[in-house]
DNA sequence: AACCTGTTGCGAATACATTGCAATTGCAGT
DNA sequence: ACTGCAATTGCAATGTATTCGCAACAGGTT
């Protein structure tokens, strides 16, 4: 549900504005488990709006970034396609099967952990940790390698 | 030096040749301790061959980082330029200072640890793990955030 | 020295994302 | 409800990093 009232009064204290084809991408990302990018964004927002453009679904995309409600990711070792989620999950990060693509969720504590330690060791501070898993799924674990 | 004897066995093993081009390439990947992408490479090569070509920096890194040669590295929060580097220094990752820019090198037995835990757990295997930290060096730490 | 196949240089092509700009529209103030 | 103005959109063009096709070239094995 996009009638979320934070996330809309989010947009408008930033002196953003609710438009429709706003609506619709914050739905979309709102009701998946999927991860999606740019382009799917898009091929999903086109069946409710046939005249949505590419161009603001990036666009869209971004500012949902910057105000925190979408977390942009990355999967497999070639970062060349952005994927984006709704920031209410808690921490966790991505496996990706090299073989059959399959991404699985993970949670570690230990991110978090190596972060407060490398803090604490060299006075950094961390704004954003970027993260992929890359392997054989055990599925495919198992028929390839015996 | 690139008469490094392993590198070149390694290269002919695998049913590839030693060009003058990829001697370059390794050589200057082997002499430097920064980061470098590939526009670096290849403006650092140009200088030992002016006919050498960008293309074939690409091709080269390409081959080396399947013979595990270099590794290919994600630095900033924007993930569109890769940066090589030699693979004889241990596990590390990088830090990158988002306001200055300094790439710092860190290190932690956490991360290998979450992967053993999640193999445990999962039954996954990992081949490779991309990771960027991302925020405020100690000194922009102080001089930004009081 | 000759052959075979991997490699190079070159330009064109790809892929994903961003930008400029004129037209449109949300929404605050009246 | 009406108006004004700045935010946003659609569209096409552009940008940026990387890859590809292909003919010419050149390692290195025989």
């Amino acid at each position: 549900m996009v009638s979320n009232t934070s996330m809309v009064d989010k947009l408008r204290n930033s002196g953003r504005r609710l438009t429709p084809q706003r609506r619709i991408i914050l739905e979309i990302l709102d009701n998946t488990n999927d991860h999606l990018d740019a382009e799917e964004v898009f091929s999903r927002a086109r069946q409710k709006d046939s005249r949505l453009n590419l161009a603001t679904v990036y666009r869209t995309l971004g500012v949902l970034k910057e105000m925190d409600l979408v977390d942009q990711r990355y999967f497999a070792r070639d970062h060349k396609r952005e994927y984006y989620e709704r920031v209410h999950k808690g921490e966790h990060y991505h496996f990706t099967c090299v073989s059959c693509g399959e991404v699985i969720e993970v949670k570690t504590p230990r991110i978090s952990q190596a972060k407060k330690e490398i803090a604490n060791m060299t006075g950094v501070q961390f704004t954003h940790v970027c993260l992929c898993f890359e392997g054989y799924c055990a599925d495919c674990s198992q028929n390839e390698n015996g």
